[in-house]
RNA sequence: GCCCAGAUAGCUCAGUCGGUAGAGCAGAGGACUGAAAAUCCUCGUGUCGGUGGUUCGAUUCCGCCUCUGGGCA
Protein backbone atom coordinates (compact mmCIF):
# COMPACT_ATOMS: atom_id res chain seq x y z
CA UNK A 1 0.00 0.00 0.00
CA UNK A 2 1.84 3.20 -1.00
CA UNK A 3 1.25 6.11 1.14
CA UNK A 4 -0.60 9.36 -0.37
CA UNK A 5 1.69 12.54 -1.49
CA UNK A 6 0.53 15.56 -3.13
CA UNK A 7 2.66 17.85 -5.02
CA UNK A 8 1.58 21.54 -5.81
CA UNK A 9 4.17 23.15 -8.49
CA UNK A 10 3.87 25.44 -11.01
CA UNK A 11 5.87 28.53 -12.34
CA UNK A 12 6.95 31.36 -9.95
CA UNK A 13 4.13 33.75 -9.28
CA UNK A 14 1.16 31.42 -10.10
CA UNK A 15 -0.10 31.24 -6.69
CA UNK A 16 1.04 27.89 -4.97
CA UNK A 17 1.34 29.01 -1.75
CA UNK A 18 -2.07 30.32 -1.31
CA UNK A 19 -3.37 27.51 -2.49
CA UNK A 20 -1.22 25.07 -0.69
CA UNK A 21 -2.00 26.05 2.82
CA UNK A 22 -6.04 26.00 1.83
CA UNK A 23 -5.64 22.45 0.68
CA UNK A 24 -3.30 21.69 3.20
CA UNK A 25 -6.56 22.67 5.22
CA UNK A 26 -8.83 21.04 3.60
CA UNK A 27 -7.16 17.46 3.44
CA UNK A 28 -5.33 17.74 6.88
CA UNK A 29 -1.85 18.05 5.25
CA UNK A 30 1.39 19.43 6.10
CA UNK A 31 3.20 21.43 3.48
CA UNK A 32 6.84 20.69 2.41
CA UNK A 33 8.22 23.76 0.41
CA UNK A 34 10.30 22.88 -2.59
CA UNK A 35 12.29 25.97 -3.15
CA UNK A 36 15.84 26.52 -3.74
CA UNK A 37 15.67 30.18 -2.09
CA UNK A 38 12.84 30.11 0.50
CA UNK A 39 14.90 27.22 2.30
CA UNK A 40 17.23 30.47 3.35
CA UNK A 41 16.60 32.56 6.16
CA UNK A 42 17.25 36.19 5.96
CA UNK A 43 15.59 36.06 2.60
CA UNK A 44 12.06 36.68 2.74
CA UNK A 45 11.10 39.66 0.48
CA UNK A 46 13.12 38.06 -2.51
CA UNK A 47 11.89 34.77 -1.99
CA UNK A 48 8.22 35.77 -2.17
CA UNK A 49 8.91 33.42 1.38
CA UNK A 50 5.62 32.71 2.97
CA UNK A 51 4.98 34.75 5.67
CA UNK A 52 3.29 33.77 9.17
CA UNK A 53 0.33 35.17 8.23
CA UNK A 54 -0.21 33.07 5.34
CA UNK A 55 0.72 29.88 7.00
CA UNK A 56 -2.67 30.04 8.62
CA UNK A 57 -1.28 27.28 11.27
CA UNK A 58 -0.25 25.12 8.87
CA UNK A 59 3.11 23.87 9.80
CA UNK A 60 5.94 24.46 6.74
CA UNK A 61 9.24 22.66 6.43
CA UNK A 62 12.06 23.41 4.68
CA UNK A 63 11.60 27.17 5.05
CA UNK A 64 13.86 29.19 7.01
CA UNK A 65 16.56 25.88 7.66
CA UNK A 66 19.75 27.12 6.33
CA UNK A 67 22.18 29.75 6.55
CA UNK A 68 22.68 31.71 3.73
CA UNK A 69 26.30 30.59 3.79
CA UNK A 70 25.40 27.37 3.64
CA UNK A 71 25.28 25.36 -0.07
CA UNK A 72 22.09 23.30 -0.98
CA UNK A 73 21.67 20.25 -3.33
CA UNK A 74 18.86 18.47 -4.62
CA UNK A 75 20.49 15.44 -2.38
CA UNK A 76 20.46 17.58 0.42
CA UNK A 77 16.87 18.54 -0.02
CA UNK A 78 15.69 14.95 -0.86
CA UNK A 79 17.19 13.75 2.73
CA UNK A 80 15.55 16.87 4.28
CA UNK A 81 12.07 16.28 2.34
CA UNK A 82 12.03 12.98 3.02
CA UNK A 83 12.43 13.01 6.77
CA UNK A 84 9.86 15.73 6.68
CA UNK A 85 7.81 13.77 5.37
CA UNK A 86 8.20 10.95 7.80
CA UNK A 87 6.88 12.85 10.58
CA UNK A 88 4.20 13.71 8.98
CA UNK A 89 2.97 10.31 8.04
CA UNK A 90 3.86 9.78 11.84
CA UNK A 91 1.24 12.03 12.63
CA UNK A 92 -1.33 10.51 10.15
CA UNK A 93 -1.42 13.59 7.74
CA UNK A 94 -0.96 13.88 4.62
CA UNK A 95 2.63 15.88 2.98
CA UNK A 96 1.90 18.30 0.56
CA UNK A 97 5.05 19.45 -1.68
CA UNK A 98 4.38 22.44 -2.20
CA UNK A 99 7.39 24.83 -5.14
CA UNK A 100 8.55 25.57 -8.57
CA UNK A 101 12.17 23.64 -8.62
CA UNK A 102 11.00 20.74 -10.70
CA UNK A 103 14.36 18.55 -10.10
CA UNK A 104 13.82 18.20 -6.48
CA UNK A 105 10.51 17.95 -6.85
CA UNK A 106 11.04 14.62 -8.77
CA UNK A 107 13.98 13.14 -6.73
CA UNK A 108 11.77 12.66 -4.17
CA UNK A 109 8.40 11.43 -6.42
CA UNK A 110 10.76 9.41 -8.35
CA UNK A 111 13.12 8.65 -5.30
CA UNK A 112 16.23 9.12 -7.33
CA UNK A 113 19.21 7.26 -6.38
CA UNK A 114 21.80 9.88 -4.86
CA UNK A 115 24.00 7.70 -2.57
CA UNK A 116 26.21 6.53 -5.48
CA UNK A 117 28.51 9.49 -5.39
CA UNK A 118 30.02 11.10 -1.90
CA UNK A 119 31.11 14.73 -2.71
CA UNK A 120 34.54 14.52 -3.41
CA UNK A 121 36.40 17.76 -3.45
CA UNK A 122 39.71 16.04 -5.51
CA UNK A 123 37.32 14.52 -7.64
CA UNK A 124 35.46 17.96 -8.72
CA UNK A 125 38.78 20.15 -8.58
CA UNK A 126 40.88 17.40 -10.86
CA UNK A 127 38.15 18.32 -13.29
CA UNK A 128 38.27 21.66 -12.87
CA UNK A 129 41.88 22.07 -13.36
CA UNK A 130 41.90 20.01 -16.80
CA UNK A 131 38.95 22.66 -17.84
CA UNK A 132 40.95 25.77 -17.39
CA UNK A 133 43.75 24.34 -18.86
CA UNK A 134 42.43 22.73 -22.16
CA UNK A 135 38.73 24.35 -22.35
CA UNK A 136 35.92 22.89 -23.29
CA UNK A 137 35.98 21.08 -26.35
CA UNK A 138 38.92 19.12 -24.65
CA UNK A 139 36.28 18.37 -21.68
CA UNK A 140 33.72 17.33 -24.27
CA UNK A 141 36.65 15.16 -25.58
CA UNK A 142 37.24 13.35 -22.12
CA UNK A 143 33.83 12.64 -21.56
CA UNK A 144 33.23 11.45 -25.10
CA UNK A 145 35.68 8.58 -24.29
CA UNK A 146 34.10 7.35 -20.94
CA UNK A 147 30.45 8.07 -21.76
CA UNK A 148 29.79 8.64 -25.29
CA UNK A 149 25.83 8.51 -25.19
CA UNK A 150 26.10 11.21 -22.76
CA UNK A 151 28.63 12.88 -24.65
CA UNK A 152 26.60 12.85 -27.46
CA UNK A 153 23.33 14.27 -25.62
CA UNK A 154 25.14 17.05 -24.33
CA UNK A 155 26.41 20.17 -25.75
CA UNK A 156 29.96 21.24 -25.31
CA UNK A 157 28.99 24.46 -24.33
CA UNK A 158 26.82 23.19 -21.38
CA UNK A 159 30.36 23.30 -19.20
CA UNK A 160 28.48 23.00 -15.85
CA UNK A 161 27.05 19.28 -16.65
CA UNK A 162 30.14 18.40 -18.89
CA UNK A 163 32.17 18.47 -15.31
CA UNK A 164 29.58 16.34 -13.46
CA UNK A 165 28.76 13.48 -16.01
CA UNK A 166 32.73 13.45 -15.87
CA UNK A 167 32.85 13.91 -12.49
CA UNK A 168 30.38 10.86 -11.77
CA UNK A 169 31.90 8.06 -13.79
CA UNK A 170 35.40 8.92 -12.39
CA UNK A 171 33.50 8.35 -8.76
CA UNK A 172 31.68 5.52 -9.77
CA UNK A 173 33.11 4.18 -12.79
CA UNK A 174 29.34 3.99 -13.94
CA UNK A 175 28.63 6.24 -17.17
CA UNK A 176 25.67 8.31 -15.72
CA UNK A 177 23.94 7.76 -18.84
CA UNK A 178 23.31 4.35 -17.56
CA UNK A 179 22.30 5.64 -14.19
CA UNK A 180 19.84 8.33 -15.60
CA UNK A 181 18.19 5.41 -17.89
CA UNK A 182 17.82 3.11 -14.32
CA UNK A 183 16.20 6.12 -12.60
CA UNK A 184 14.00 6.84 -15.86
CA UNK A 185 12.08 4.14 -15.82
CA UNK A 186 11.51 3.77 -12.00
CA UNK A 187 7.77 3.98 -10.49
CA UNK A 188 6.64 6.33 -7.99
CA UNK A 189 6.42 4.81 -4.34
CA UNK A 190 4.30 6.87 -3.58
CA UNK A 191 0.37 7.39 -3.65
CA UNK A 192 1.06 10.77 -6.54
CA UNK A 193 -1.03 13.60 -7.11
CA UNK A 194 1.04 16.30 -8.94
CA UNK A 195 -0.78 19.11 -10.05
CA UNK A 196 0.99 21.67 -11.90
CA UNK A 197 -0.62 25.75 -11.44
CA UNK A 198 -0.91 27.64 -14.34
CA UNK A 199 -2.33 30.31 -16.66
CA UNK A 200 -2.36 32.04 -20.07
CA UNK A 201 1.20 33.45 -20.41
CA UNK A 202 0.42 37.02 -20.82
CA UNK A 203 -1.04 37.04 -17.37
CA UNK A 204 1.58 34.84 -15.87
CA UNK A 205 4.27 37.39 -16.79
CA UNK A 206 2.20 40.64 -15.81
CA UNK A 207 1.78 39.21 -12.61
CA UNK A 208 5.67 38.51 -12.25
CA UNK A 209 6.60 41.75 -13.49
CA UNK A 210 4.23 43.18 -10.50
CA UNK A 211 5.46 41.67 -8.08
CA UNK A 212 8.93 42.24 -8.39
CA UNK A 213 7.41 46.08 -8.25
CA UNK A 214 5.75 44.78 -4.79
CA UNK A 215 9.06 43.47 -4.01
CA UNK A 216 11.05 46.80 -3.98
CA UNK A 217 8.21 48.40 -2.22
CA UNK A 218 8.53 46.19 0.76
CA UNK A 219 12.33 46.86 0.65
CA UNK A 220 13.93 44.32 -1.34
CA UNK A 221 17.16 46.74 -1.76
CA UNK A 222 17.14 46.96 2.39
CA UNK A 223 16.91 43.56 2.81
CA UNK A 224 19.61 42.60 0.19
CA UNK A 225 21.47 45.55 1.55
CA UNK A 226 21.57 43.76 4.84
CA UNK A 227 22.42 40.20 3.51
CA UNK A 228 25.57 42.13 2.48
CA UNK A 229 26.26 43.73 5.44
CA UNK A 230 26.18 40.66 6.74
CA UNK A 231 28.98 38.99 4.75
CA UNK A 232 26.89 37.10 2.40
CA UNK A 233 28.54 37.12 -1.23
CA UNK A 234 27.68 36.48 -4.78
CA UNK A 235 29.67 33.38 -4.68
CA UNK A 236 27.25 31.73 -2.48
CA UNK A 237 24.41 29.68 -3.98
CA UNK A 238 21.96 32.34 -1.54
CA UNK A 239 23.20 34.95 -3.30
CA UNK A 240 22.10 33.70 -6.86
CA UNK A 241 18.75 33.75 -6.41
CA UNK A 242 16.79 36.10 -8.35
CA UNK A 243 16.80 39.50 -7.09
CA UNK A 244 19.48 38.72 -4.84
CA UNK A 245 22.28 38.67 -7.99
CA UNK A 246 20.61 41.91 -9.28
CA UNK A 247 20.22 44.01 -6.27
CA UNK A 248 24.09 43.17 -5.15
CA UNK A 249 25.48 44.27 -8.69
CA UNK A 250 23.39 47.45 -7.50
CA UNK A 251 24.55 47.90 -4.58
CA UNK A 252 28.35 47.23 -5.68
CA UNK A 253 27.95 50.08 -8.42
CA UNK A 254 27.69 47.53 -11.49
CA UNK A 255 24.43 48.86 -12.55
CA UNK A 256 21.43 51.04 -12.19
CA UNK A 257 18.88 50.40 -10.06
CA UNK A 258 16.12 50.64 -13.18
CA UNK A 259 18.87 48.18 -14.80
CA UNK A 260 18.34 46.11 -12.00
CA UNK A 261 15.04 45.89 -11.71
CA UNK A 262 14.78 45.43 -15.16
CA UNK A 263 16.53 42.13 -15.48
CA UNK A 264 14.96 40.59 -12.59
CA UNK A 265 12.03 41.20 -14.21
CA UNK A 266 13.14 39.40 -17.44
CA UNK A 267 15.39 36.59 -15.74
CA UNK A 268 12.27 35.95 -13.44
CA UNK A 269 10.46 35.36 -16.63
CA UNK A 270 13.08 33.63 -18.73
CA UNK A 271 13.23 31.27 -15.45
CA UNK A 272 9.02 30.57 -15.39
CA UNK A 273 9.26 29.69 -18.79
CA UNK A 274 12.44 26.92 -17.84
CA UNK A 275 10.30 25.36 -14.49
CA UNK A 276 6.59 25.32 -17.37
CA UNK A 277 8.98 23.02 -19.78
CA UNK A 278 10.18 20.92 -16.98
CA UNK A 279 6.84 20.43 -15.64
CA UNK A 280 5.59 19.49 -19.66
CA UNK A 281 8.16 17.07 -20.09
CA UNK A 282 7.18 15.28 -16.83
CA UNK A 283 4.61 12.29 -16.77
CA UNK A 284 1.19 11.81 -14.67
CA UNK A 285 0.53 15.60 -14.12
CA UNK A 286 -2.41 17.31 -13.87
CA UNK A 287 -2.40 21.01 -14.93
CA UNK A 288 -4.86 23.68 -13.25
CA UNK A 289 -5.31 26.73 -15.24
CA UNK A 290 -5.70 28.87 -12.47
CA UNK A 291 -6.84 31.64 -14.36
CA UNK A 292 -10.07 29.76 -15.56
CA UNK A 293 -11.16 29.89 -11.87
CA UNK A 294 -10.58 33.42 -11.68
CA UNK A 295 -7.71 32.99 -8.87
CA UNK A 296 -10.24 31.90 -6.54
CA UNK A 297 -8.41 29.87 -3.93
CA UNK A 298 -11.39 27.61 -2.68
CA UNK A 299 -12.60 26.53 -6.56
CA UNK A 300 -9.12 26.25 -7.32
CA UNK A 301 -8.45 23.78 -4.25
CA UNK A 302 -12.10 22.36 -5.10
CA UNK A 303 -10.83 21.66 -8.57
CA UNK A 304 -7.82 19.66 -7.49
CA UNK A 305 -9.74 17.47 -5.03
CA UNK A 306 -11.83 16.46 -7.64
CA UNK A 307 -9.01 15.64 -9.04
CA UNK A 308 -7.44 13.45 -6.90
CA UNK A 309 -6.53 9.25 -7.27
C1' G B 1 9.63 79.49 -41.85
C1' C B 2 14.71 77.66 -43.11
C1' C B 3 18.85 74.03 -42.45
C1' C B 4 20.62 69.21 -40.87
C1' A B 5 19.87 64.12 -39.32
C1' G B 6 16.59 60.11 -38.99
C1' A B 7 12.15 56.97 -40.51
C1' U B 8 14.26 49.02 -41.81
C1' A B 9 11.46 42.67 -37.17
C1' G B 10 7.67 44.08 -30.79
C1' C B 11 12.33 47.46 -29.13
C1' U B 12 17.50 49.46 -30.24
C1' C B 13 19.97 49.61 -34.57
C1' A B 14 23.24 47.55 -38.85
C1' G B 15 23.16 46.90 -44.10
C1' U B 16 22.21 46.61 -49.37
C1' C B 17 28.83 50.57 -54.21
C1' G B 18 20.68 49.40 -57.25
C1' G B 19 19.22 42.46 -57.87
C1' U B 20 13.20 42.77 -52.06
C1' A B 21 17.65 42.42 -45.78
C1' G B 22 20.48 40.98 -40.57
C1' A B 23 22.38 41.43 -35.35
C1' G B 24 21.47 42.27 -30.09
C1' C B 25 17.42 42.48 -26.77
C1' A B 26 12.25 41.04 -26.18
C1' G B 27 9.36 36.64 -27.45
C1' A B 28 8.75 31.13 -28.59
C1' G B 29 10.35 25.92 -28.18
C1' G B 30 13.68 22.39 -25.95
C1' A B 31 17.45 19.89 -22.70
C1' C B 32 18.31 18.92 -17.62
C1' U B 33 19.45 12.96 -12.47
C1' G B 34 24.37 15.90 -6.19
C1' A B 35 25.43 24.31 -8.17
C1' A B 36 18.71 23.73 -10.77
C1' A B 37 16.11 31.01 -8.99
C1' A B 38 21.84 27.31 -11.86
C1' U B 39 23.78 25.70 -16.72
C1' C B 40 23.03 25.01 -21.87
C1' C B 41 20.79 24.37 -27.08
C1' U B 42 17.43 25.81 -31.27
C1' C B 43 14.10 29.47 -33.79
C1' G B 44 14.46 36.08 -37.44
C1' U B 45 9.43 37.74 -44.12
C1' G B 46 9.52 42.49 -42.21
C1' U B 47 3.92 46.92 -47.36
C1' C B 48 12.92 48.42 -45.51
C1' G B 49 7.39 55.83 -43.62
C1' G B 50 4.01 57.46 -48.09
C1' U B 51 4.02 58.85 -53.12
C1' G B 52 5.88 60.02 -58.00
C1' G B 53 10.38 59.54 -61.16
C1' U B 54 15.08 57.32 -63.27
C1' U B 55 16.02 52.00 -64.33
C1' C B 56 15.16 45.59 -67.13
C1' G B 57 14.82 46.01 -61.73
C1' A B 58 14.56 50.75 -56.11
C1' U B 59 14.26 49.42 -49.44
C1' U B 60 18.97 51.37 -51.71
C1' C B 61 19.55 57.03 -56.46
C1' C B 62 16.40 61.75 -57.35
C1' G B 63 11.81 64.93 -56.34
C1' C B 64 7.66 65.88 -53.33
C1' C B 65 4.76 64.70 -48.85
C1' U B 66 4.10 63.00 -43.65
C1' C B 67 6.18 62.14 -38.93
C1' U B 68 10.34 62.36 -35.16
C1' G B 69 14.84 64.46 -33.15
C1' G B 70 18.46 68.61 -33.26
C1' G B 71 19.94 73.45 -34.87
C1' C B 72 19.03 78.53 -36.93
C1' A B 73 15.72 82.40 -36.98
Amino acid sequence: MKRKLVVIAGPTASGKTSVSVELAKRINGEIISADSMQVYKYMDIGSAKVTQEEKQGIVHYLVDQLDPSEGFSVNRFQSMAKEAMETIYAKGKIPIIAGGTGFYIQAVTKDIDFTRTDEEEKTRSQVDDFYVKHGKEALHNWLMEVDEVSAKGIHPNNVKRVKRYIEYFLLTGEKISDHNQREYVKESPYDLDFFVLNMERDLLYHRINHRVDKMMDMGLVEEVKKLKDMGYTRDMTAMEGLGYKEILDYLNGECSLDEAVYRIKRDTRHFAKRQLTWFRREKDVKWVHVDHYGFDVGRICQEIINNMA
